[in-house]
DNA sequence: GGGGGTTCCGGAAGCGGTTCCGGCACCGGG
DNA sequence: CCCGGTGCCGGAACCGCTTCCGGAACCCCC
């Protein structure tokens, strides 16, 4: 029983006989003994743990967004069931010497097979050297690409559509959108979906009845006053996030108006906050985990094939109707 | 310029040369390398990381509840400045030889350096097992203690105290509570806090008047309705909990019961939610982030100082007023 | 019965650092 | 001038594992 043996069995070498095998077997059980996984690191170059890279801080309270929680449950799962641990790393910069800087130092640093990106700005140098290392990279909701780094979102499209669609069937004609910064994948899909649907159904939008917030709550609020200013103000709005909608929702019960009787309210992402809102509020139903785990599962089988491209996968997404929608006010039901 | 040289340098040896320190420094910087950490970690048997616990998935949806992330924000934070890394498992089993199942033999194969422990079940063996191997441990909102682990949890009791006592100066005498589970730290001690502070003021409460919820919004909902269906309704209810919260807050609206002109509702926690509701609601702040830093803190000062103990540390608490608590109504304001 | 194949196992060389130990150069003092 | 210190640095062992290589034992067949 050498090392050189109990290392065979641990790795499922084939010239070691059954009778061997199970005795280094025992022993190891009772033993309770553990491979150390630095030494098993260093002779072999694989640290089976994938990096996790998202931006945190003021300006940046993406750990705090409930979606992010999901897909890090996700990929936590799914990377967990092939023995691969998470590792997080955020822009916080460390003191002792070579845990340095640069994403791509700390990534060779701690040889990581994988990273997934979530939250940081896409024109980041540091990320940008990161995904063009040749290290398998996904990112979340942001559409990166290059040889080994690929990218996995909501069909966000669809699901803008799919709220368009909805509130149409309700009867709305006028239609407005919350929507999200145009610099982010999200923002400009689902600005797109919007566009694209109210086209295909024969309708249009008014220049003011689309303006641009950050996802987060106060800009929903400021975007919802600023609706209704608007020379003909919408019956519904699309909110391109929940949080978004939680802000509309506000401004529109410090006015008095009601929802969904007087104009209906969607919002995108289906957070637990959703249906704890009062009107509970419709939404497109966002799979958090199932992004996670897509990039997961993509960035395990990068590793495991060398050449293998990156993906870029869509999720679907659903509608899911609760008390925020419903049809158009009677006295304009007409109008439009 | 010897591999032992190098190391001396990065490693503060005095026995250097001002000179061939300078030259190694610079060197470094032009290769832009970075000392491999499984290789430190081999030789030093100092891994630099310490391992997060938290129990994930159905009946778990901790990674999910958005003080979770508040705390681990924190924990990142204050482990990062010192060049620790956070490992997360959950408790997923793998696959692999020598991943093992036992948390402590997992922490012991990854030679982590300490380990917080949020969200499992405290009688939990596995966790047991580690908190008693000596390897430090601090665990967020659980009593755990040993030698070697600690908690760090908000002050609850004060925090009820706090709750209650708003509610008494706007005229309440019938304060009816929502709390957590028996068996979970923050649920006793909320409990014993709104307890201590009504005889403090002279005022009691009713055996109808305190339910039990699990700290998520079904339960608040089904208690709320069970609060009033009772023979002498409450005119306030503070809930351990901002999603329990939430569901009362809804069974009341259901009921057509106007808050706070009818009932006053007070929360515990102060997550995101809360001011997003409608009224925004009153509640007891609790500070995720600095329970992590609290947490982390302490972790690194065991791991510095092998012989300190591990402390139990609790963090102060604020009440937030918002809109779900006002003055008794009228009409009952002389009775209770 | 000896040669050539299999099967199974131990030896040993790394992986990339840390750290002990010993040696060289240089210093001051007797 | 020689000796003991001191300041710096290189050699080498070691951490615990993987993996190549070679060798012992055994089998089969001519």
């Amino acid at each position: 029983m050498s090392v050189a043996t109990v290392s065979r069995v641990l790795n499922d070498y084939p010239d070691v006989s059954d009778e061997t095998r199970e005795r280094v077997l025992a022993t190891i059980r009772e033993m309770d003994w553990t491979p150390d996984r630095a030494a098993r690191l260093l002779a072999t170059g694989r640290s089976h743990t994938v990096g996790v890279i998202l931006e945190t801080g003021p300006g940046h309270p993406d750990l705090q967004h409930p979606f992010f929680q999901e897909v890090l449950g996700g990929l936590k799962g799914i990377v967990g069931e092939e023995g691969f641990d998470l590792l997080l790393f955020g822009s916080t910069r460390t003191r002792t010497v070579g845990s340095g800087s640069s994403f791509l130092n700390r990534a060779r640093h701690h040889r990581l097979e994988g990273v997934v990106i979530m939250g940081v700005d896409r024109n980041d140098p540091q990320v940008e050297a990161l995904t063009r290392s040749g290290i398998p990279c996904m990112a979340i909701d942001q559409d990166f690409s290059g040889g080994r780094t690929g990218y996995v979102s909501s069909d966000n499209v669809a699901g803008a559509a799919l709220a368009v669609r909805h509130l149409v069937e309700l009867g709305h004609r006028r239609i407005a959108l919350i929507g999200g910064p145009a610099d982010t994948r999200p923002g400009v899909d689902r600005l797109l979906g919007y566009r694209r649907e109210l086209r295909r159904l024969g309708l249009q939008s008014r220049p003011g009845w689309v303006v641009e917030g950050d996802f987060y709550p106060d800009s929903g609020y400021r975007a919802m006053q600023e609706l209704l200013g608007a020379a003909e103000p919408p019956t519904a709005v699309f909110a391109a996030s929940d949080l978004m909608a939680a802000g509309a929702l506000r401004a529109l019960e410090e006015r008095g108006i009601r929802v969904p009787d007087q104009v209906s309210v969607l919002g995108f992402d289906d957070i637990p906050l959703a249906s704890l809102l009062r009107p509970a509020l419709s939404t497109v139903h966002q799979d958090g985990e199932a992004l996670g785990r897509a990039a997961g599962e993509a960035l395990l089988q990068m590793v495991a094939e060398p050449d293998r491209e990156a993906p870029t996968i869509t999720v679907p997404v659903e509608l899911v109707i609760r008390g925020s929608s419903g049809p158009v006010p009677a006295d304009v039901a007409e109008g439009g």
